[in-house]
DNA sequence: CTTGACACAGAACAAGCGTTCGGTTATCAT
DNA sequence: ATGATAACCGAACGCTTGTTCTGTGTCAAG
C-alpha cells in the first residue's frame, strides 16, 4: 500500500498570510502578536477564526502555541528570528566536478539538517537580507585560496566580479572548479592563488569561465583531535 | 575633569536574581515570565515590588519593557539565548606580541561590542558549555597556519595539546605569537605550518614554549571588496 | 526628633487576551 | 431537497496581568 500522500494543497492563503505576520511581527517587536492583532492584519474581523486557524496551524506543526498565555503563538521554525541568518548548505564543492547551482526554488524551501546559521553581526553589513548559499569544500583542491577541507564558505550568488574578489568559478575547458582572486585585465582574466607561491591561471576571455558566486565569509570547524 | 565612575555596586542581590530567574524562565518557556512569576521565585510577595525592581533594571539597561504587553520584560543582552553561544573576543594575536591570556575574570563581563556569536550547530560538541575566547588575527604572520589577517579564531584554554592540535603558541626566545599545528616528537616539538611549502619550527623541550590554547573554530569575513 | 529616601506589602482596578458558544453562509456529495 | 462540513461572525465570559494607590518599617542625614 501506498503511503497516503500529504494533500499539496498545504497552506491556504489565509496560512500563509498569519504565518508571515507572525514572523514580520516577532521581529519588529521582539514578541508573539495577539490573536486579536493577527486578526486586523489579516482582515479577519472575530478572534475565533483567528483561533481556528491557528489550531491548524498548530496541528500542521508550523506553530506552537502556549495556551493559557498572552501571545503564546510562536513559528516552530524560526527561520529568522532576529539577529540570525539561515544559509541553506546547497552541497559541497570539489574540483573537477560542477558546483550545485542555487536555483531560485531552492531558497525558501530547506530544512535545518543542511542549512547554517550566521549571526547577523558577523556578516558584512551589505550582505544581510540577500540570498546567500554555502558550500561545503571537500578535498585540498581549494588550498591555495586559504581554503582548507572541510570549510564552509558562504558565497553570494553573482555572475560578475569585481577585481580582488574572491569567487567560485567553474572552468569548463579544464573540468575544474576553483576559488581564486579575480581579476580582470586587458584581454583575459587572471585567476591569482591566494598562496604567493603559486602561480595564477590566465584565461583568455573567449575560454569560458563562469563565476558562480563570490565569497562573503568561510568558516572552518578545527575539529581535527579526538 | 575626570568622567564620572560608574558605581561599581552594579546590582544588588534582588537584581541579580530577576536577571537570572528571567533568563531561565526564558530559554525554558520560549516567552517571559510575568510580574508574579517573577515575585513567586524570588520570595517577593508585592507585584508591585518585582515592578519596582523591573523599572531599575529597565533604566540601568539590562533589561527592556513592553508596557501594556503581557510578559514583556526582556533581557537586552541576549547572552545564551537557546542555541546561540556568545564567545567573547579578548583581542588581537600578532606576532612579536604576546597574546592577551584569558583570566577567569575575563569570562562573565564582557560587553556585546568586543564578543561573536556563534550559532550552537556550528560547534564541534564537545566544546559546548566551554570557556571559549577568541581572538582577531592581525598581520599576515599566521599565513601558514591558513589564517587570514582580520580572520577571528576561536580558542580554547589549554596548556597541552595533542598532536595535529592546531595551538597558538607564545615563543618567548623569539619572542613570537604564532598559530602552528603541534607535534611532540622524542625530545622536542614540532611545529609545523598548514603550508607545505614552509618548513617546521623544531623546539627543544628545555625552551619554552606556552601554548595558550587551541583553536576550536576559524570565522573568515570576506569583505574586501567595495 | 524630623525628614526623606529606600525597600517592601497588600489590595483593588482596568485592560488585555484566550476561550467558548450560538449563529450564519456557502459548497458539495448524497 | 438534505445533511454534512468548512469558513466565518459577534458577543460574552473570565482569567491573567500590569498598574496604581495606600501604608509600613528602616536607616541615615539634617
Amino acid at each position: 500500500m501506498m503511503m497516503m500522500v500529504r494533500k499539496s494543497k498545504g497552506l491556504g492563503e489565509r496560512h500563509q498570510k498569519i504565518l508571515e505576520f507572525i514572523e514580520e511581527y516577532q521581529r519588529k517587536f521582539k514578541h508573539p502578536p495577539s490573536i486579536r492583532e493577527i486578526g486586523e492584519d489579516c482582515s479577519i474581523s472575530s478572534t475565533s477564526v483567528v483561533n481556528y486557524y491557528l489550531d491548524q496551524l498548530e496541528k500542521s506543526g508550523h506553530i506552537e502555541r502556549d495556551r493559557k498565555i498572552s501571545r503564546g503563538v510562536r513559528l516552530t521554525a524560526p527561520s529568522s528570528l532576529g539577529d540570525m541568518f539561515r544559509v541553506p548548505v546547497l552541497g559541497v564543492i570539489q574540483a573537477g566536478e560542477p558546483i550545485p547551482v542555487p536555483s531560485n526554488a531552492d531558497f525558501g524551501s530547506f530544512t535545518a539538517e543542511d542549512s547554517v546559521e550566521i549571526a547577523m553581526s558577523l556578516m558584512p553589513a551589505k550582505e544581510k537580507g540577500k540570498e546567500l548559499f554555502a558550500l561545503q569544500v571537500q578535498g585540498e583542491s581549494m588550498i591555495d585560496a586559504m581554503v582548507n577541507d572541510g570549510d564552509i564558505v558562504i558565497l553570494k550568488p553573482t555572475q560578475d566580479a569585481r577585481n580582488g574578489d574572491m569567487v567560485a568559478v567553474w572552468l569548463s575547458d579544464r573540468n575544474e572548479t576553483t576559488l581564486k582572486f579575480f581579476f580582470k585585465e586587458k584581454d583575459k582574466f587572471r585567476l591569482q592563488p591566494a598562496n604567493p607561491t603559486m602561480k595564477p591561471i590566465y584565461i583568455d576571455k573567449r575560454e569560458s569561465l563562469e563565476i558562480k558566486g563570490k565569497v562573503v565569509m568561510v568558516i572552518r570547524k578545527v575539529e581535527r583531535y579526538n
